[in-house]
DNA sequence: CTATTGAATCAATGATTGTTGAAGTATAGA
DNA sequence: TCTATACTTCAACAATCATTGATTCAATAG
């Protein structure tokens, strides 16, 4: 269940979400789809290529989708994926070796 | 509540279990408070040092706690800081923006 | 006190990553 | 076609990070 490749994507994905410019980005994403122009827009003043260049990390990771509409590119959230990383963040009791265990 | 402070901790919390080794170690301690030697043997031969280095980045986020019993250190999770961070992720329709945008 | 065990720290390395400036692609309008 | 707009890609730099080996610290046992 818990494989090893999933640990690797699962933290390429937090990689991903683990810069605060890029946080910001999906934030804006929250209310709806927006075109890079927008996301400019609320970022206040990023450079244009440096915005393009964290989108492609969010692309990557999966965690946003990119639509072009005419001159536009639309990018939204990708929820599967944000939610399954919400839900491998790890909690106490969620372990699946329940019982082997000895601590103390 | 969403400040760019606010932004910058939760970036280092995702940057903390952003790598595979580190959420090996947080998965261990889901079945609860683990010493760094049982840690070790659990993540099947990691050097000492390396596995303390990753103690402290996850320590410094803030993500575990480490008390000091006899000779052993003991690392247990802290679920107020997990859970802020699964609370973090971003979701649509979870803005404080709503009704501000015009998307299309 | 000395030796041993459990764990952290220090210094140095190679690899990633964020940022910047310049050049390149794609769509739309004149 | 020529120009402007909306983004992306490329090349290069500085900063950060994971890993390693050696040293150091803390607590117990003999």
């Amino acid at each position: 269940m818990n494989t090893s490749i999933d640990i690797d994507v699962i933290a390429k994905g937090y990689q991903a979400i683990a810069d605060p410019t890029r946080l910001r980005i999906l934030r804006v994403l929250e209310a709806g789809p927006h075109c890079v122009c927008q996301i400019q827009t609320e970022l206040h003043s990023i450079a244009p290529n440096l915005l393009s260049h964290h989108l492609r990390v969010l692309r990557e990771a999966g965690l946003v989708r990119a639509v072009r509409r005419g001159r536009w590119i639309d990018y939204s959230l990708d929820n599967p994926a944000l939610e399954q990383l919400r839900a491998a963040i790890p909690t106490p009791g969620s372990s699946a070796l329940l019982g082997a265990c000895e601590v103390l």
